[in-house]
This record gives C-alpha cells, structure tokens and sequence, in this order.
DNA sequence: TCGATACATCGACGTTTGTCAATACGCATT
DNA sequence: AATGCGTATTGACAAACGTCGATGTATCGA
C-alpha cells in the first residue's frame, strides 16, 4: 500500500488497508481458549503456584487452601487449564498430580504477533 | 479442606507443599486483565490484524469490516484490549489510530512463570 | 454555521462464567 | 466387601460478558 495514513492529505483514506498476514478466524478461536484459561485471578493464581512448587507438580488439595475456594471449583479451574494445554495431569493413586506445560504460553503468545 | 499438615508421619500424604514465590493476588488480578483482554476471539483478530498490517497501526473504520462487527463493538473491545495495555491509542484527526505493544503480552506471559 | 464523518457511550438483551452444595466415581487400606 | 479419602460431575444461581441499536461528542469540509 502506498498511500500512508499518517497524511490526513486524502480524504477518507484510512480504510483501505487489507490484512492478509492475520491469523484465520478458527485460530484466533483456538489462541483465544488459551488466553482465556488464564483470564481467571484464581487461575492465573493456580499456575503461578504449581510453577513456583519445589517438585513443580501438586494436586488438587494441595491447592484448595493456597486460593481459598471450595474443591469443586478448583478441580473446574483445573480442568480449563489442562483442556487449554497449559498444565498436564497424571493420576497417581488417589490424587491427580499437575505440572506446568511452560512452552505452551509462550508458543501462544508468539502465535498472536510473529510466524 | 484437606488432610491438615498437623497430622504426622502419613506417609501417603501429599498435602504438605507450601508454595512461597507465588505471585500475590492482586498480581495475578492484574495478569488476569491483560489475558482476559486476549480471551476473547474477536480481540485476538483485531491485535492480529494491526500486527499483520503494513504501517501497524489501524483505525476503527478498517477494522469493522475485518471482523464483521458493529462499530460500537469493535470500539468496545478496543478499549478493553487499550485498558489491558496490549494496544495504545492515538487520536489524530477524526480517526483513533491503534498499534499492538508488543512487548506487553510477553512480558505478562513471562511474569506468569517468571524465573 | 451547517452537515457529514469517525468514534465513544448508554441501555438492553441473551449467553457465558465462577462458585458452591450435593452427589457420584475411583483408588487404597482394612 | 466395606470403609475412607481424593477427585470429578451435576445442578443451580448471581455476576460478568459480548453484542446491538440509539444517541452523544468531536472533528473536518463546504
């Protein structure tokens, strides 16, 4: 595109412009289910506490007390995150062990701006 | 509530860890903000499409058609995406020009896992 | 000054989300 | 098998969200 819209010269000049690097609309859906995972105070917390976890993996009671929510809601929460590819699971007898999946943010986030 | 750490030499248990180096709660609302502002399908076309275009900045009149969307919505979500801090905002005659900040959603995704 | 254009704000509506209590399921020990 | 424990699922409800049409505000050109 030649002209440049930071000359105001042409009139009604600035919707011209057509993006063809953008994303498609299914992986804007697909970036945005991951973002969203983390669009959460509780679940942003819940990374953020498993990732800084001296064996990096917990279970769900151990996270219970840490956010102050009630069992069912942390076991939804972590279930969004796992659905998001951002945490993984592993059962383990009784419990349910997560650990962080820490390249799966940042290939989201360079999937938004570069390619 | 879980098992409480009081309880002595259970070997099975698995409550035990306290996760000190955690980001606080209101760092993880203020992390939430920036992702929630990207958990949202509509606004990650919108940050792509500025990206992806050639001077990287767009009004909102390019930007309606793109997503098909009514120019009430898009200037909604523009101004959540602006508040987040992902996109800044610069009024330049009659047009509000708005260009990604690239370096905002890596450094978000960074403090997230930060180490 | 008047009209047109670009954008923001308001009010409203249907949908989604976060949360809990109650309950069901799976595993391990007795 | 029976019991206890950790976790997942269900159902319900209030709050937040995305979207639109109507309207308000600011800027430019005639």
């Amino acid at each position: 595109m030649s002209a440049t819209p930071t000359a105001p010269a042409d009139s009604a000049a600035c919707c011209t412009i057509v993006a063809d690097g953008a994303i498609t609309a299914p992986d804007a859906e697909r970036l945005a289910r991951v973002f969203k995972a983390l669009g959460d105070a509780t679940r942003v917390r819940l990374v953020s506490i498993i990732a800084a976890s001296e064996t990096g993996e917990m279970c769900i009671c151990d996270l219970t007390d840490p956010v102050g929510l009630s069992q069912p809601t942390v076991s939804h929460h972590m279930r969004l995150l796992t659905e998001a590819g951002l945490v993984e699971r592993e059962q383990r007898g009784k419990w349910a062990y997560f650990r962080v999946v820490d390249n799966a943010l940042d290939a989201a986030a360079r999937s938004l701006v570069a390619r």
